[in-house]
DNA sequence: CCTCCTCGTGGAATCGATTACATCCCTGCG
DNA sequence: CGCAGGGATGTAATCGATTCCACGAGGAGG
């Protein structure tokens, strides 16, 4: 592959000046860049993005770890951040945690081996030292969707919390009154904040939330099928789930179909993200919408400021409930958006 | 960040000694070995990757292009790609080209400035000039589910011609006779094979596949729905339509569903490509399941041994028909194998 | 006891860019 | 006509690693 220096030859002009003309530095004659370009062309010269960044010490390039790539949610999130990232001039690699803190060290070791110029991360957990050091060795960083209490580092999410209460009086409405939870890890502020906004709304009603109807999930689908048979084998069983996520919600929806039971009669669900496929599941499933898309665009606007120096701002946004039939029918006639389809 | 230099500084020894410790070459005596390690861990020394990778002309990272990160089906395959990369010692950058062509050469491009080893590409069209150069100079490059024919890459895809005969012939037991399918880019070499192995299937029962029942769709859930709704227009509609992906599906359902119609009493719906939620729609949806995780690790291994200098082969795998109800019940009691769920 | 290897080590070149600094030439003004 | 200033260009240092080569010390063999 040709290198500036055979550029140069073939130019008959040094290296800085094919340099010079590849950056756009005024001081170079039109003679001269014309023969660079006419080389650069010849020669189908592309600048080697490496060397560059070594000297540099710049990459243009955004690392991004999110915790589960096959959750519908996560994927969205990516996509508009490789968008915005794209559109500011950034490249972004996706280091997928699975939900799994080690892994979640991997990828975030990698990137910075690689000396990206800052990360973008929904930490899985609270915090390993390895994240902890990077924060303190001031690695610009922005945290999405989930974060790390107590660290000098800006977030941005939806806040979920009128959403939910929302919610908590369309179930009310409904006469539910056995309300349940599939939580995600206790050690994620999503899977905490949920259950609190979760607790805090079914108080407004007077109900309370017994340890038995919060089950411990992990954001995954098998976790959900698994915590709604522990609902289900209750001597009393909740007239409603809500999965802290979609995907523990698709494993709520198989519990339910593998008893034969049905939803809502049997048992009514929510969740936590809307996903295009809700609109089609049997029955549509009521959900809470984040803006995902924009989530993602502010958080690279924000980390894209830490990295060219401006001051980055946390941004929060609030999420709204979309009502489908899955809690039951007909929904009540409330200011509540409905969804469309 | 602490450098080569410092650790050399640190530990009394040279640049060389602190290097052949780090990639355990032999001659190095114990006690400098030693005291390098030690300060590394004192400094928290980590290598620079760029800087390596300039000098030794390998990133150990490999691009990923693919067509679509929204379609789980790409996302599955995204995700095992990167496992069985990270697997055999690479990393992955993933490029997603929505479907367009312009941006999958953006991609590529990005990904050849970087250095990357190697490549692996699912095209998103008849093959671009640069795609078609880099293959030229001798890119390592392996595609996957789609390829460009005429050239000499490996491929690693499904070959779904078995399974759309087993679907025909659950279609045509079930009464179905007007079979409609909604194709996706005949650019794509997915796009096309699919309406041939349709096309192939059907003349075996004597049924003819009409220009009007072919809808030219490309992929995303949008041209799903504005076929199908052709299709609804048609004086004579179709008895059952066949989308060429899990997409197109979703819109065809969308359109189906706007209507105010049924699947399957007034529309048949069949996909290329099961994901999880096919089990929960409503009707669940009949579905051709690709070995998606076996494909992604497939490919990677067959780059990899391009790139450290085995020979990679070509690799293709059978798909199979997975019967739910969105065709009509009861499904032909018949060998084919059926969804357990 | 001398020579020859081997082992451990350091010095320095190298990868492909960017960029500070030096140089040269030309123009304009006194 | 001479000198200052500025534009165009080249030389070389630099980024952080890897690796070839040279060198010194020490052990083995003659």
């Amino acid at each position: 592959m040709a290198s500036i220096k055979d550029v140069a030859a073939s130019a008959g002009v040094s290296v800085a000046t094919v340099s010079r003309v590849l950056n756009g530095h005024p001081s170079v004659s039109a003679d001269a860049r014309e023969r660079v370009l006419a080389a650069v062309a010849a020669l189908g010269y592309r600048p080697n993005a490496v060397a560059r960044s070594l000297r540099t010490d710049q990459t243009h390039t955004l690392g991004l770890v999110i915790s589960d790539v096959l959750n519908p949610y996560f994927t969205e999130l990516a996509r508009s951040v490789e968008e915005e990232a794209r559109a500011l001039g950034y490249s972004v690699i996706i280091g997928n945690a699975d939900e799994r803190p080690e892994l979640q060290d991997h990828h975030v070791r990698n990137l910075l081996d690689r000396r990206i110029d800052g990360l973008l991360v929904s930490p899985t957990d609270g915090g390993s030292p390895l994240m902890l050091d990077a924060i303190r060795a001031g690695t610009p960083m922005v945290f999405v969707d989930r974060w790390i209490p107590g660290v000098d580092v800006p977030v941005v999410r939806a806040d979920g919390r009128a959403a939910v209460r929302d919610l908590v009086a369309h179930l009310y409405g409904l006469g539910h009154r056995r309300l349940a939870i599939i939580a995600g890890p206790a050690a994620t502020t999503t899977g905490s904040e949920r259950v609190e906004a979760f607790r805090a709304a079914l108080a407004e009603y007077g109900l309370p939330l017994p340890d038995a109807y919060i089950g411990q999930g992990d954001f995954q689908a098998e976790s959900g099928r698994r915590v709604t048979e522990g609902f289900l084998d209750l001597p009393e069983p909740p007239d409603v789930v809500f999965a802290a996520d979609n995907l523990m919600a698709l494993g709520a929806l198989d519990a339910v179909r593998a008893r034969g039971l049905r939803v809502p009669d049997d048992l009514a669900l929510a969740a936590f993200d809307d996903i295009p496929w809700f609109v089609h599941t049997d029955p549509p499933v009521t959900a809470i919408a984040q803006p995902t898309g924009e989530l993602g665009r502010a958080a690279v606007r924000a980390l894209v400021d830490r990295i060219e120096g401006r001051t980055p701002r946390s941004v929060t946004l609030p999420a709204r409930l979309v009502v489908r039939r899955s809690c039951g029918e007909p929904p009540t006639p409330s200011p509540v958006q409905r969804s469309t389809t």
